[in-house]
DNA sequence: ATGAAAGCGCTAACAC
DNA sequence: GTGTTAGCGCTTTCAT
């Protein structure tokens, strides 16, 4: 651990410079309309990048109203790992434009989302849950520009995945589908989502929608609802995602059963486990650099004024293995 | 999405109650020495209850010189998805100290961390990698008051892990062990840490050093590394993480051979799929919840200037399962 | 082309 | 007990 440093203000620089503070500001935010001798301008800046200085983000965000801040918030779900890279591609997009991206964790008992963006003061506040009326207004006035509840309404977002889950499943001639509905209750609404995607490619198809059984992670739970589905004569089953299908594979392990021979299984997220898996996975991965740089492209947009055009494209594609 | 509402200030606030704008700062933060009326002090209360009001975080820190934020810098690693838990608890513990957490990803196309630091005005910064000393200075230049590196130096942090894995398989009759490094590079500093831990238990048992192999997390690879260890005539191996103790079980199963009886297999982390893993996996979780609230402690230790006296105790502790 | 000065919303001495 | 006042470091309008 060393001493702390004093912190630098934009005064140092212009003392520094032998210009003024107000002329260091323009120099640093390079204002149109006072043009600044270029030998200035080269001289503040380097003065500024000897000295390491960094504007003071509360200063700066008093004075000017936008703190340029864009904070997340991702919800207290099990959502895998793989969300941080989603996380860093939206980062580095807002980055280029001048945002910094903080993370909120929502857990329960933690500070409210309200609190945090007050205390950040945060310009945009993003979150992949869509919030609910109050939380939106209590974001605004705790200072907020602009409020992105999420990305996809519910509609959109579960129904690609679960479609395309079935309709490979239906593409390899089966006719009798099962749906795996996670256990954990926060995962329920996004797992709702998805069923109905499922429930629409059987639709199209013309097959009976899916026989749907929750499961927990324990192998016993699973083997339990892989009993129930073949006894039903379900062939193949969507499972909300990859832990839940490995647990179904490993249900069907202690059955002595077998996919996709005795009942076909495909799950979505592509976790890392997914490949290793006896047999190996098949799932639907997400592109999350395409999805976060996107999801930066919205938020940029809005800042301007500019209604979001993003068509919400979905960056879901299908990774074919053993288990379906 | 709705018309943003107006930003409500302590003025507001003083306004509506019908006292000055200081005396509304002075009950809102409860200061000390100013005994306010037991009347007023409710009355302000319900009236910033009623109004929202929600202290303007860029102000406040500006005037105070603390912006009670805490900016936790997370390395682009592929860690588990469990750290979540690890946040939630450290954010939780810090909110009944008034201070609000945040994460930066520290991903490389992404803000860096010190311009994260000044824009938020962060008051404490932490990490799980040990910040290099340009890091820290830059750290306390952008405004930080507590720097944190990391709360275990790299011998503490790894050490007991590894320690405890040998331990259990040596205490099982083992006598000749591997070690499964991960192929990923940002994680060799963490692996040499585990594997320092594996050798001490080794040479404390009077055996020799572990057979040190890495392997990806492709299957091929696993069943490689496996080869060799049994040709080797290692009995057990301790493997980086639960991602890599299930590659190797792979390997096992393609080889035609399984856990334990041809190579007992252990992993640290105890991730969902652990368990579904064929045979079950045993592994070393890691108590979140404990390590959260300890290292929110340290923090407060810190801002209060006591030197943080942490005995760094380590919450890991063993989960048996079929694997070894 | 450059600088002086007025705040942004809040905290904290210091008066009354 | 409560209010007045002077900044915190920066942006931005308006003079020069």
């Amino acid at each position: 651990m060393t001493r702390p440093a004093k912190r630098i203000t934009s005064v140092d620089v212009a003392r520094a410079a032998g210009v003024s503070q107000t002329t260091v500001s323009f120099v640093l935010n390079d204002k149109p309309g006072h043009s600044i001798p270029e030998a200035t301008r080269l001289r503040i800046l380097e003065v500024a990048r000897q000295l390491d200085y960094r504007p003071h983000g509360s200063a700066r965000a008093l004075a000017a109203g936008r703190s340029d801040i864009v904070l997340l918030s991702v919800p207290d779900l099990p959502i895998g790992g793989a969300i941080s890279r989603f996380i860093e591609e939206m980062a580095a997009a807002l980055a280029d434009q001048g945002l910094a991206l903080v993370t909120h964790l929502a857990g329960a008992h933690g500070r409210p989302l309200a609190d945090v963006c007050a205390m950040v003061n945060a310009t945009v506040v993003i979150g992949f849950t869509s919030f609910d009326e109050d939380t939106v207004q209590a974001l605004y006035r705790a200072g907020a520009d602009v409020v992105l509840p999420s990305h996809f309404s519910h509609d959109e977002a579960g129904r690609p995945v679960g479609h395309l889950q079935a309709e490979y499943l239906i593409g390899r001639g089966h006719r009798r589908i099962g749906y795996a509905m996670p256990a954990h209750p926060g995962l329920r609404e996004m797992a709702e989502d998805r069923l109905a995607g499922v429930t629409d490619a059987c639709a199209g198809a013309g097959i009976e929608p899916p026989v749907v059984l929750s499961t927990s992670l324990e192998i016993a739970a699973a083997a339990a609802a892989v009993g129930v589905w073949t006894s039903q004569s379900v062939t193949a089953v969507c499972a909300f995602n990859d832990e839940t299908a490995i647990a179904l594979l490993a249900g069907l392990r202690v059955q002595g059963l077998a996919a996709p021979a005795h009942l076909a299984v495909i799950g979505v997220d592509d976790i890392p486990t997914a490949r290793l898996a006896a047999p190996p996975l098949t799932t639907i991965a997400f592109d999350l650099r395409e999805a976060g740089r996107g999801r930066a492209e919205m938020i940029m947009a809005s800042l301007a004024g500019r209604e979001p055009d993003g068509a919400g494209q979905q960056h879901w594609k299908l990774v074919a293995r053993a288990s379906a």
